[in-house]
RNA sequence: GCCCGGGUGGCGGAAUGGCAGACGCAGCGGACUCAAAAUCCGCCGGGGGCGACCCCGUGAGAGUUCGACUCUCUCCUCGGGCACCA
């Protein structure tokens, strides 16, 4: 028997709960042999940002659902290792630290230990012995080995690139930081332009494959979809247009077919044969505009609403295919980072061209016909249905078979190639601020770029008081020489470090890798260890990380891969969108002051009431509206499952009543069906229906539920309610924890109804029901059912033109 | 503008071609109590009927089907993602 009893014996989760977390450790119950384990299975969630307002409901919602699965997969034999760490370089930690005027290596040690404080309290499985820390050297010497192992693959190079400025904050912003080209901290300040050399990494250069693989994960289709658009394959065509003196502008288009129609050619203002193409007459006019667009910033260059703008070059290239001679203009809608930097406009078949054309007068001929209609409104974009027309050999073709036609054209003359363009980007990791890892890299006045040596790594960030930034765009590790001057590690003359520090999203790119191996300092991951654990079973996140995080994280393992570090190049065989809780309807958010905070609830009602309710307030993976007052219905559950427990005798009784011992049977694959798929709501109510038909059946025969019942009830619900669950199942004479149990087994025979309840229907609307033997024949049901009151009514002066049977369902009688 | 995902009682939600509203919350009525809380029992989409019962009902409209919350098309609306990507 337990010593937690109250007088009367009630259910008090704070008692319970302290007594298992504690147990939980003494007999490391959430530990795992990593180097033993026969079965091995990685469930991980994703790390949290440790902030300075602790945790929140959402963060909570993530790892409880999460956490249930280990659990569950645990019950099914598993070896199940669930580690988890903390996240805390970068901007977010950095901006605070400036606010409270607090140097962020004094500030994060107390998050993290909050946050860790915060998480043991929810009951998570989480193997603590291999927590990670993406700011401690131990961790972040890793990382720039990743950027170095990167550097080495030539997948890590350096290039100038525009960059968001806010003149208030005197720093680099992201782009998602700017709000219609305004600082999102600073709202009547308008964001510059600069250019700054930075690093990249080429992940454009695994596009195809990561598009490719994204047909044989299983992951979230919502976030596969993300992916894919984000990857933005599109097939079209490089064309080359030749001015009279003979200079060459390739553009890239996918509308080839519509080559025949191209009025005019349009360059990005910072096109490199700008300058060349312009004449004396235009000289003054497009130098005004190419300043103009380098000083607007980027996010309000590309918001498409405020009306095209663009200047003549006064130069003319020849279409290819006409042979007419066409202006070409500059303007700011063609952007240098997509394609070539080039289009070829087509007014009669693209929106942003028409738009152009009708602005400055320029002329648009019509080459695709509706063949819907006679004449179709321009600008006609359908790229399905329609027809050539003014095009040459090509007339009357369908588009999708011009296309390829076209292309092969431009190919034998010569003039063009077909070609597959991507929407993604390189990877820009350099960051202008100091709280990251150091990027290894030094600059030597004679050998140029060196990396830095592995052996000397980590490069330690130093602890500087003045850590703000300022206006002049490097980061403020370039204030100190005494940190970046060193000698040349090949030539031993003068050198420099780079001072930029690398972006959060490179520290979380790998951090999977690290887990099994926190124990060895000697590697960034031990070889036989990442072969036995990785790749992850089951990686669960919320969507917020779609294209980041996730593409970040399969770009760096294929590229390790690549390698030879690893030997798989998809990291997360199975991921699963988590949805978003919401209260009143609303997105939680400071400023609407909904934000829910967990403790009080977990003050209130238990850990584990509030992991249930969590889960129960709607389908795991689309999230649910928190409201207060549900929480109550749960915590009666689970009081009533205690008094079935506290009660429970040996010599006890419904062990052999058919009808529970059906339901329990059926409940046993139900919630394990539930489980499996997130339907954690789901899972829930089937508990709930077992135990109310348990106690309604208990009660006519007045006796105590005998064990047998309730220990697979317990072991269903201890994924959900964990510490509740350990103790009912030590008061129910176990002596073991219950996460060493093994999932109920499912007996078909006993979970079949042997009598139902079958529908009768009279052109499909319901006018009785009977309770008939289960596998009744047709014939029986028809005689059964024709002999109805209620269904007499409805067919007796009336011939039955049809019946249809579906077994043990429902039986339709159509009239 | 494009791409995903939703819209069901007073509320959260269940049912993915076969009994709409499981399970829970709130509410109402009753038992217990001096009383209250807790607990237990019952009712709980709308309309009609004394009643057995009948009609209507899953954002709107059409269609497929013996039968549609579920499939198809059009539209409205909410949420998320992308957005001058050629």
């Amino acid at each position: 028997m337990s010593e937690i009893e109250t007088p009367r014996d009630v259910y008090s989760p704070v008692a319970v709960e302290r007594k298992w977390q504690d147990r939980w450790v003494e007999r490391g119950t959430n530990s795992v042999d990593l180097a033993a384990a026969a079965r091995p299975y990685f469930n991980l969630m994703m790390f949290p940002y440790p902030s300075a307002e602790g945790l929140h409901v959402g963060n909570v919602f993530a790892f409880i659902g999460a956490d249930i699965h280990g659990r569950f997969r645990r019950l099914q034999g598993h070896d199940v290792f669930e580690p988890l760490g903390f996240d805390a370089f970068g901007i977010h930690s950095e901006n605070y630290a400036l606010k409270v005027h607090t140097h962020p290596a004094k500030l994060i040690p107390a998050n993290i230990d909050n946050f860790r404080k915060q998480l043991k309290r929810i009951g998570l499985m989480v193997d603590w012995n291999h927590e990670v820390q993406t700011t401690s050297p131990d961790y972040y010497k890793w990382t720039q080995w990743i950027f170095l192992q990167l550097y080495k693959a030539g997948l890590a190079v350096e290039k100038e690139a525009p960059v968001n400025w806010c003149p208030e904050c005197k720093t680099v912003l992201a782009n998602e930081q700017v709000i219609d080209g305004y600082c999102e901290r600073h709202r009547d300040t308008r964001v510059t332009q600069r250019y700054l050399k930075q690093w990249f990494f080429r992940i454009t250069e695994y596009a195809d494959r990561l598009l490719g693989n994204l047909e044989s994960i299983d992951w979230s289709d919502s976030t596969k979809t993300m992916q894919r658009n984000w990857i933005g394959k599109s097939e079209g065509a490089d064309v080359t247009f030749r001015t009279a003196v003979g200079q060459e502008i390739t553009v890239f288009t996918t509308r080839q077919d519509t080559l025949f129609g191209a009025t005019y050619l349009v360059l990005a203002p910072e096109h490199p044969l700008v300058e060349e193409l312009t004449t004396e007459e235009q000289r003054l006019d497009v130098f005004e505009y190419r300043q103009k667009a380098a000083s607007l910033d980027l996010v309000s260059r590309k918001a498409g609403s405020k009306g095209k703008t663009g200047i003549f070059t006064g130069s003319y290239a020849r279409n290819p295919a006409t042979g007419e001679s066409i202006p070409i203009w500059i303007a700011d809608y063609v952007l240098m980072e997509y394609g070539t930097g080039a289009i070829m406009a087509v007014p009669a078949h693209d929106s942003r061209d028409f738009e152009f054309a009708t602005k400055f007068d320029l002329p648009i001929i019509r080459v695709v016909e509706d063949p819907e209609k006679e004449s179709s409104e321009l600008p006609f974009t359908d790229n399905v249905h329609g027809i050539l027309t003014a095009s040459g050999q090509f007339n009357g073709m369908k588009v999708p078979d011009a296309l390829p036609a076209v292309t092969e054209w431009l190919e034998s003359e010569g003039t063009g190639k077909g070609r597959t363009q991507f929407r993604l980007h390189d990877w820009c990791i350099s960051r202008q601020r100091y709280w990251g890892p150091p990027i290894p890299i030094i600059y030597c006045d004679n050998c140029g770029t060196v990396p830095v040596p592995e052996e000397d790594l980590p490069v330690l960030l130093p602890e500087i008081e003045d850590f703000q930034p300022d206006e002049s765009g490097v980061s403020p590790l370039a204030r100190h020489a005494e940190w970046y001057r060193l000698p040349c590690p090949e030539c031993g003359g003068k050198a420099r470090r780079e001072t930029d520090v690398s972006d959060t999203f490179l520290d979380s790119s790998w951090y999977f890798l690290r887990y099994p191996s926190t124990d060895h300092s000697d590697v960034a991951f031990d070889r036989d260890l990442t072969r036995k654990w990785l790749p992850v079973s089951s990686y669960i996140g919320g969507n917020e990380h779609a294209v980041l995080h996730l593409m970040y994280a399969r770009f760096v393992t294929m590229a390790l891969c690549d390698q030879g570090l690893i030997d798989f190049e998809e990291p997360f065989s199975r991921f699963r969108a988590h949805g978003t809780i919401v209260k009143d309807g609303a997105k939680m958010s400071k400023s609407r002051g909904n934000v829910v905070v967990p403790d009080a609830f977990i003050d209130r009602w238990g850990a584990d009431t509030f992991r249930m309710y969590l889960m129960f307030l709607g389908p795991y993976q689309e999230g649910g509206d928190f409201r207060d007052d549900g929480i109550a219905g749960i915590k009666r559950f689970l009081d009533k499952v205690w008094g079935l427990v506290r009660d429970s005798t040996g010599e006890g009784n419904n062990a052999n009543n058919p009808k529970v011992l059906r339901k329990l049977h059926q409940s046993i694959k139900k919630v394990a069906d539930d489980i499996e798929n997130l339907r954690y709501n789901t899972a829930i109510s089937t508990l709930m229906e077992f135990v109310n038909l348990v106690r309604s059946e208990t009660e006519s025969e007045s006796h105590a539920v005998s064990p047998e019942l309730l220990e697979p009830l317990v072991i269903m619900l201890s994924p959900l309610a964990p510490h509740f669950a350990e103790e009912c199942w030590e008061r129910l004479g176990n002596t073991d924890s219950v996460f060493d149990e093994r999932w109920p087994e499912f007996d078909e025979e006993l979970a079949r109804d042997n009598e139902i309840e079958l529908v009768v229907q009279v052109n499909g609307k319901v006018r009785a029901r009977l309770h008939v033997s289960a596998g009744s024949l047709e014939s029986e049901v028809v005689r059964a059912a024709s002999e109805e009151q209620s269904v007499r009514r409805f067919i007796d002066d009336k011939t039955i033109r049809k019946t249809i049977y579906v077994p043990d369902k429902l039986i339709n009688f159509v009239v």
